[in-house]
DNA sequence: CGTAAACCTGACACATGTGTCAAGTCACGC
DNA sequence: GCGTGACTTGACACATGTGTCAGGTTTACG
């Protein structure tokens, strides 16, 4: 019982070096082939290729194609409710959801990979997103669906549905990320810059917070 | 000369009916499949069985994979612009950007598999798309975005940029089927209605044409 | 009817992709 | 230095997936 002779469950449980760096190298390079090609045109031996790792060694890390998978969810499943941390009912609602918005976008800039790799999850209808994960995603949307219900009960905010206007916030400021290539194409660049994304961070912000028409009357 | 003997390449012109029927199941099915599953993730013995021919006979008309997959991008090109049709500098900006916002969303309803299948070829970074297919949707942004431009010239409408703006409305349009899984999650539903259709477009209209916050001053 | 082209099909060649195995090598506490 | 377990690896079994082929059947039209 003594810790200086750790058992085998607790040797595995602390990840040795070796483990955890290559780990990390398969899951690195997983990620963006899956966010590339999709679960089926990734195969085990590209991954194996970009981690530097003979194919055989990765099975000696994950038994299957399946659990890396699930194993690069399990990482990014985490990051989704980081940039709501801004709707906070202390706040005024015009600087949250402005701070919400360039949060979002510069997660979008930065992790372009990853947010890909997520898309494309949904987009196939979350096959691999567990009942549990689901659930998350649900929990933080309704709690901060709260905090706008609140907002509008106070008259800060115009009476919106805050659900949808969240679907606003999340698909405008995904699209940079999982469309980057179809937004730079409509831009007349090649890639997306950091302007194009303030840019379009100002042009969101003005028009969800006050409206994109002149008011009549 | 006579045309009551027409040649091999008149004949193949007109698709005898045989053919057509045929290549049209074949299409109907393969957008499901590449839709639900991506290109690699598709295979001919499926196409095959869902659209009742045996595979040697998908192959008849449709050399290879890839000539499935160009076929149905093909057909979806040309619906890109559709919706744009509301956005003529003749009509009041209000009505027209209402108008657009429920007639993409009622195509998102609508052919939520085609979407689908669109999103899924632009999130791989439009391998296939071909470079005047990229070029048409460039261009009729393009001549839109002047539309908008003129609006706000004669003060009209507030002074967005409106490519990043456009963005915006197609974003929060396709999100509804591209991601419908999780909006009706989010939303607590099983599946997406008619009804959370409706109420997506009340959000928009209002969040876009007014802005979601009160006025100050 | 006849015939030529269009259409259909089962059997098969070939490549690739997943996952296993057995035989190693290496790290590290004693 | 040595032994144990973690790590590494090439060779291989097996399944599946793409695309071909040769020969058969149907259809259209005179």
């Amino acid at each position: 019982m003594t810790d200086a002779v750790p058992t085998d469950a607790a040797r595995k449980a602390q990840t040795p070096r070796i483990r955890a760096r290559n780990e990390e190298r398969i899951l690195r390079a997983a990620v963006g082939l899956f966010a590339d090609k999709s679960f089926h045109g990734t195969h085990i031996k590209e991954i194996a290729r970009i981690s530097g790792l003979p194919k055989t060694n990765v099975y000696y890390y994950f038994p299957t194609k399946e659990s890396i998978y699930a194993a690069v969810i399990e990482r990014l499943i985490e990051g989704w409710d980081r940039a709501f941390e801004h709707i906070v009912p202390e706040r005024e609602p015009r600087d949250a959801i402005a701070a919400y918005i360039r949060a979002k976008l510069e997660y979008s800039r930065r992790h372009a990979t990853e947010s890909r790799f997520f898309a494309n999850e949904i987009l196939r209808g979350a096959q691999f997103l567990e009942r549990r994960q689901r659930q998350h995603i649900r929990d933080v949307t309704d709690q901060r669906a709260h905090v706008v219900e609140e907002w509008i009960r106070r008259g800060q905010m115009a009476p919106v549905d805050p659900r949808h206007f969240f679907i606003m916030l999340w698909s405008a400021t995904q699209f940079y990320a999982d469309f980057g290539m179809l937004a730079a194409d409509v831009l007349g660049r090649r890639r997306l810059t950091r302007k194009d994304f303030d840019a379009a961070a100002e042009t969101m912000i003005r028009v969800i917070l006050d409206g994109c028409c002149t008011r009549q009357g």
